[in-house]
DNA sequence: TGCCTCACAGAAACCGTATCCCATACACTC
DNA sequence: GAGTGTATGGGATACGGTTTCTGTGAGGCA
């Protein structure tokens, strides 16, 4: 009789065919799989035989809305390609299965259109937090949206966690997982300095972004430190990719050949540096020493091997989640305004082969 | 009266506080929102304003039992952190977004438990399609799985999509994409070939990876065309990690020092390879040339840069999705063994500067 | 032996949305 | 002015689980 029913199965099994083909309640199915109740060993058994018989899976959707349902969290970010990214996701990937919680990834692309698409898509799944990555433009518009998206998310029971972007002002409801992008900024150009570079040619990124600007003060206040005179002339903005790196050191040597290090706000863009250095007949470090930042496998991977700034990407992404986490088990209610709210990790100079005391080249 | 509802609400707002709210029925709001039934205008506005004012969002979760809901697509990596993955990743994600789908990544960590959990856990999300990225191991065992989870995936209405593994025997209900390993291997080799090379230093990768296989019988048939007698000798197996292009490069010059070029089973390898023989005092591409495999971005910011064959990985991942959409909408009973079931994409050699004629370096 | 407690199983009430089926109002036609 | 068709709104139900509440048999104790 319910072979019938057994047999033309088109779609997936459900908890009542288990039930009935088990001869119990659905309700004893369900308990024997949450194994949040007590069952007696034998309906134990026959439930999980004919589960595996019937290779039957609970309904994700089905679970959550009736109240259990595993947390979700949200990763949102620019581009997927990017390898400092990559090593987030893979942070907060890793520590929310750990936990037995699921992981979603949308990429933005850049777009502030897909990225409201995105969290309020986000928000209809019912996640547990969206964790923002990447760095941010036009800060006081960020501001807006970014208070926006918080409250959103907040009243929603969600929770909204920034990750390497500047944290919210006022009284919002988010978490910000920030590393210290001044200091690493600072370390390295005293690194720099330390060796006898006094001409250094930087390549902080885009003007407007808030990474960026961190990177460059930190390099300013080295300067400082030390008592040499900063050169804004020597300060060359644009994208956080190769071919800035190229084209920036390519201009560099036409305009103000002079320089005796490079301080590239990025790995991939040191990699620019150093080919157009090359092309120019430059060695490296020989010539010009140059260093990056963030410490991605490129950096070691290139010839001579990059000294860098570590940026400890895969940890903060472990951190926002344990803070997700956190928060989340502490009870809902948590006191506005909070401490750990902003949590700062440190970062460390990575020394390899591509520094060296300055040639008198010029 | 309804006050009490609205602002005592901890939770998100349903469709049952718009439909009081706005005074009108729970199916009308429904309707408004999905747009697939005719609505007045008024009753639209007033729909319309109240989930603005509520800042209301349907529930993905009810949606989705009810019926309706967004498609979502599974992507299952190894490593998030493998810039291959990655592309394919964002191809997939792309063609996804496009057509309003949604997509859920997950990392298994070339655990094969792992792959187990995911796929039942993507089961239970009534994904549309899971897919299965990077190679594997073990012939035998792997086909019994991958059958295992075909089959599983579409009694319950869903589907496998191979991507970059090997296709499946026999009739199992599931899609390959899949690029032309061999022949990009055969292509690469003929280049060094005709470039005057015959003592060829071979690193295509584990020996039990399929992956490993196709680009090393690549090779082969390609010595076998230029009549060049290949030697076994000068093949090394290993991880496609840049540890093992340095070691392996290390070991052959002290055990078979007389190679002139290196065909590395990735750019990664390449790039270890390429600094084992700068460490040995070697230049590249004068005294020894070298290949890479992959063309992933760190190919084109290697000094020199490194010469390569293009696997169009992007392509990949939204030939993938639109395999499965297809399916989807040209009706489920798709007759088994159909065509389109593997789809083969090309590759390309890309010349860039890391392969010169032969050095008498020997 | 009778009563009470305990351990477990079943029935039923939700969870939030989509949709089927029916009711109503209005415009038209004859 | 009655009858028919069309456009649109409402009520009820289904989706597949979890959980609360209730019921029942077995065992312990007097």
């Amino acid at each position: 009789m319910s072979q019938r029913k057994v047999a033309g199965d088109a779609g997936r099994a459900t908890i009542r065919d288990v039930a009935e083909r088990a001869g119990v309640s659905v309700a004893s199915v369900s308990r024997v799989l949450s194994g949040n109740y007590p069952v007696s060993e034998d309906l134990r058994r026959r439930v999980m035989k004919v589960v595996r018989d019937l290779d039957y899976v609970t309904n994700a959707h089905a679970r959550s809305l009736a109240g259990g349902g595993t947390p979700t969290v949200a990763i949102l970010i620019n581009n997927i390609t990017g390898a400092a990214f990559a090593h987030v996701a893979k942070g907060v990937e890793g520590a929310a299965t750990l936990r037995g919680w699921l992981s979603l990834v949308g990429t933005t692309g850049d777009d502030p259109e897909r990225e409201l698409a995105l969290v309020n898509l986000m928000r209809q799944q019912g996640v547990a937090a969206v964790v923002l990555l990447g760095g941010a433009y036009d800060y006081d518009e960020y501001q807006l949206r970014m208070a926006r998206f918080a409250r959103s998310l907040d009243a929603a029971g969600s929770h909204l966690v920034l990750v390497g972007r500047p944290p919210l002002e006022g009284d919002v409801p988010a978490t910000t997982v920030d590393y210290d992008n001044e200091g690493g900024a600072y370390a390295m150009a005293s690194h720099l300095l330390s060796a006898g570079h006094r001409r250094v040619l930087v390549l902080p990124g885009h003007a407007e972004l808030t990474t960026a600007q961190g990177r460059l003060r930190g390099a300013q206040r080295a300067f400082e430190a030390y008592g040499v005179p900063f050169e804004p002339g020597l300060v060359r903005h644009g994208p956080y990719d190769y071919e800035h790196g190229y084209e920036a050191v390519e201009a560099a040597l036409e305009e103000t050949p002079d320089f005796t290090a490079v301080l590239a706000g990025t790995d991939v863009v040191a990699a620019g540096a150093m080919q157009a250095l090359r092309a120019a007949g430059l060695r490296v470090p020989e010539d010009v020493s140059i260093v990056g930042y963030d410490d991605i496998p490129l950096a070691s991977q290139l010839t001579p091997q990059l000294t860098t700034v570590h940026v400890p990407y895969e940890e903060m992404g472990r951190v926002a989640l344990r803070a997700v986490a956190d928060r989340r088990e502490g009870g809902a209610g948590r006191r506005k305004g909070s401490d750990g709210d902003h949590l700062v990790l440190g970062t460390h100079v990575v020394v390899r082969n591509s520094v060296r005391p300055p040639s008198r080249r010029g």
